[in-house]
DNA sequence: AAGTAATCGAGACGGTACGTCATGTCTTACC
DNA sequence: GGTAAGACATGACGTACCGTCTCGATTACTT
């Protein structure tokens, strides 16, 4: 998103001369933005909140974000930084594996702390298309990718059907989780992620 | 407020004294909305010009509802008032059967008309969890009851297996196809639909 | 102010059919009035807090009033029809006689249970005209007459000149006293009227 | 805003900070107060009519001024601020001098272009007594001064006697003439105001 | 090192919408 | 038909934020 993808600071928009800006504010800016969204919640996140929190002149955000879920993005991506990288286990067990990784997303999304961060980005994707295309391509596609990498061995190893689209079978594995926590359908833990993963790879094994 | 609500002014609050109140005026909020948000996007519905819209008061708006989401929840819920029951086809072939479910769903939800309405409503209940409880008991769990229903038909006919439990089936079909929907993952079309279909059922199949 | 000056409910507006007015909520009406003026002030003062507290509907009001300022202007009405008639000391001397009638007026000027009534009238005037007649008319013209014709009889008994005009008298004396209090350019007591009195006597004395 | 005021933008309340204050916006603001009083009367006037007439946002106003009343005796101020000095004439005839003085006064205040203006302010001062302080400190004051200086010097002159308090023979000057305008207890016209002077000069002349 | 140009914190500005309050009209049910 | 109650369309209130703008005061490149 930066104008170079490994630099240490992404930014969706880069604004006129990036070169000068303040890192100071700039990290002022996405932390504020962090702790007022779990405060007082999306709904009431406003940008002269963020300004006064962060200590900053409205312009400077102004400056170089295009929308309050641009820097609410941002601020996202930032607290992913420090993840490292979407590394999976490889037990050999393709279940055992798949199963940490969703129990590994359970946690993730029910985690109170970052419960309020993320549903206001997902709200905002609704809305702003550009946004959700970022979000797919910088925070969800290198997941699901590692997903489907991780299920394609299973098929070299013969724990799932050569016929298997490992896309599609990612997405089995995780619609029906994200569902339950989007839609507060019912109650999301590792359960149910369980009960998820054993029928979905029945579906998926060698006939 | 659901299909089976007989009384002539259904709301999710009903405030003060619903007998003194206006259907003119109700109807003509809730037709106000649906338009507006049609026209102009959620982030652009405002209480003030759904009032100047319907020719209202804005005091009747919240003399009768609580937020912006609460009148919005109930301009979908009047629009769905008129689609008769939830009632699945039964051609006797469960895969037929839910294949025209999935289709008929990925219709609804590709549907231009319906999508600004529809994706504001899930907006907003990533922040107003009671909204979101009205949705699931009004309109989703109605129509997961049903689809429910029709594979427990089918544990019986033979097609599924017996040890399925059929609250999970179903989110299993509809999980994926509320990922892409909601995330835009990817496209939403009756391949994927299909697919999605045909993995599931083959989990679920007596072994 | 009603169709019969010595009846016993004056209005300013008749009304549809007096008849059958109900004597209960007029009263409560004008007590209501005086309370909430005294209470809150003029400027806080609405229909709807009068209808409240008198325990009336608003129709009620707007059926036998014009006006907020009509109601007010009865009610002040009501409150000085049991202070009997306005008659003057005549204790042979004029001098003394007026101390005793400016000392009065200066009292009920700054009386503070009557201030905030009186002022709220004051105000009204400025922009209801009809109301500032029946003010004059009904209030102060009596009480201006009935000194008028005190001094007259000082003309008679040689202590005033025979060539003043009984009515400007009556206003050199008033005028500075009112002035005060409406322009709240100075303290108003005894010892500034004694003052006025003191020099307009001077003025008046035959040569 | 007075006659020693200096500065180039004199207001009842400064502020945040005044030195970054709009005086396009503020003289705008003024005029459009003068002007709509004059048209639609003190009662119809809003803020928000003040705003729209001056191109000016709500906020603006509310950020200098605190309450509309505040704003409607700038507006007097200012428009009272290009009169010059309020010397008066000093023919070396005391009475010369005070007739032209009264009649000046019932000219102004009989002006049927400034007559709302003028009513509104005193309808208000009748309410919010720190405006009544402000207007006799800036307005009122000065111009009883200079009476009161011109009485002096006729003390001096032997057109007074000695033991005259100036102070007071001013207020018995223009009380009864305010008297008449706020009261509307009579025509107020250059008669009147003779009449008033010829009686009061009368009492206050050496014995 | 001085000059200069962009960014910074601050906050006033013209606006829009908020949610509340009061207006004056109306309808309903009771007496 | 008057009454208490209160819903209604209207419109102003005073507040909160929006996104733009203008101010000095840094700050960091340029010469």
């Amino acid at each position: 998103m930066t104008h170079e993808d490994s630099g240490p600071s992404p930014s969706v928009s880069l604004g006129p001369d990036a070169s000068r800006r303040s890192d100071r504010a700039r990290r002022a800016i996405l932390v504020a933005t962090r702790d007022l969204v779990a405060d007082v919640g999306y709904s009431r996140l406003t940008i002269e909140g963020i300004a006064a929190t962060a200590g900053v002149g409205k312009q400077t955000i102004y400056r170089w974000w295009r929308s309050k879920a641009a820097v609410l993005f941002d601020a996202i991506l930032d607290a992913h930084s420090h993840e490292g990288s979407v590394a999976l286990p490889n037990t050999g067990d393709l279940e055992t594996d798949l199963r940490l990784l969703l129990r590994g997303t359970v946690a993730a999304l029910t985690d109170p702390s970052n419960d309020r961060l993320q549903r206001a980005i997902i709200a905002e994707i609704q809305t702003d298309s550009s946004i959700a295309d970022e979000l797919v391509r910088r925070l969800l596609r290198p997941q699901f990718d590692a997903c489907a990498a991780r299920i394609a061995v299973g098929v070299q190893s013969g724990q799932v059907d050569e016929s298997v689209d490992t896309d599609l079978a990612v997405e089995l594995l995780f619609g029906p989780i994200f569902h339950r926590w989007l839609l507060r359908t019912g109650e999301l833990n590792d359960v149910f992620a369980d009960n998820v993963l054993d029928k979905v790879l029945t579906g998926l094994r060698p006939r």
